[in-house]
DNA sequence: GGGTTGCGTCCACACGCACT
DNA sequence: AGTGCGTGTGGACGCAACCC
């Protein structure tokens, strides 16, 4: 086994962060997680959540990013998914020569997690999707990266690669359906929609039903993968 | 250009349930 | 029994991309 004899580095290394792009879905549409910031640089701006990576305590990236997320959210966030990496000298110039961010995306029904404003925020928020991407005064370069989060969860679900562990285990076809088009902010034809769903296999019905009212008995279904 | 294929859109219809 | 409504299925058509 390797022994580091001596952690210094033997060139500069960048200084890195993990920054998570939480993505709520409620009745509304998408909504994104932003925390105010409290210290410079872009004090008392929005900002996705986000925090430097630790050597000390951090395992891996994605470990890293769920360390940064319970100390700055007080949420365990089980499907995160990594985004882009983005860096540069003139990233965030104010604390180093050269910055590093690591970006990650989770999914959540807005409804089932509370995040608490944590460490360095002193104010957390829900914003729609189409607000955040169009606002200027986001810190840094966080509305790109808002607009790519949206951009690559919407092309998964136009793709049909449906988020799995998101979604519930058993669904009405409907249901699925109303999921979908809230991810997209569009409404989907159902015919089409049944017909990629039955040509893929993407599901199959299990036993039971779902009964609503005045209609007929909606089948369950579950993901086949 | 013509044929094929995949996909989206529009539409029709059967079904099952609640309500009157 | 008739009606209204949502679920579930399938046909017809148009369009674009691709291949020969």
């Amino acid at each position: 086994m390797t022994q580091y004899q001596d952690a210094r580095p033997k060139h500069p290394m960048p200084f890195t962060r993990l920054e998570v792009c939480v993505l709520g879905l409620n009745d509304q549409g998408l909504h994104v997680l932003l925390g105010k910031r409290e210290a410079q640089p872009y004090q008392g701006h929005w900002a996705l959540p986000g925090g430097v990576l630790r050597i000390d305590l951090d395992e891996d990236l994605e470990g890293g990013a769920r360390r940064v997320m319970h100390e700055r959210l007080a949420l365990e966030l089980p499907f995160m998914r990594q985004l882009v990496a983005v860096g540069g000298k003139h990233r965030d110039h104010d604390r180093s020569p050269w910055a590093l961010s690591v970006v990650y995306r989770a999914l959540v029904w807005q409804t089932a997690v509370q995040p608490l404003a944590g460490k360095r925020l002193s104010d957390l928020a829900w914003r729609g999707v189409e607000d955040a991407v169009t606002d200027t005064k986001l810190a840094f370069d966080h509305r790109e990266l808002v607009a790519l989060a949206v951009e690559r969860t919407r092309q998964e679900v136009a793709d049909l690669e449906l988020p799995v562990g998101f979604l519930p285990r058993a669904f009405t076809l409907g249901e699925l359906q109303s999921i979908c088009e809230r991810i997209l902010g569009r409404a989907l034809d159902k015919s089409s929609f049944r017909r990629k769903l039955s040509d893929r296999g993407l599901v199959h019905p299990i036993e039971g039903e779902k009964r609503g009212g005045a209609n007929r008995p909606a089948q369950l279904f579950e993901l086949s993968r």
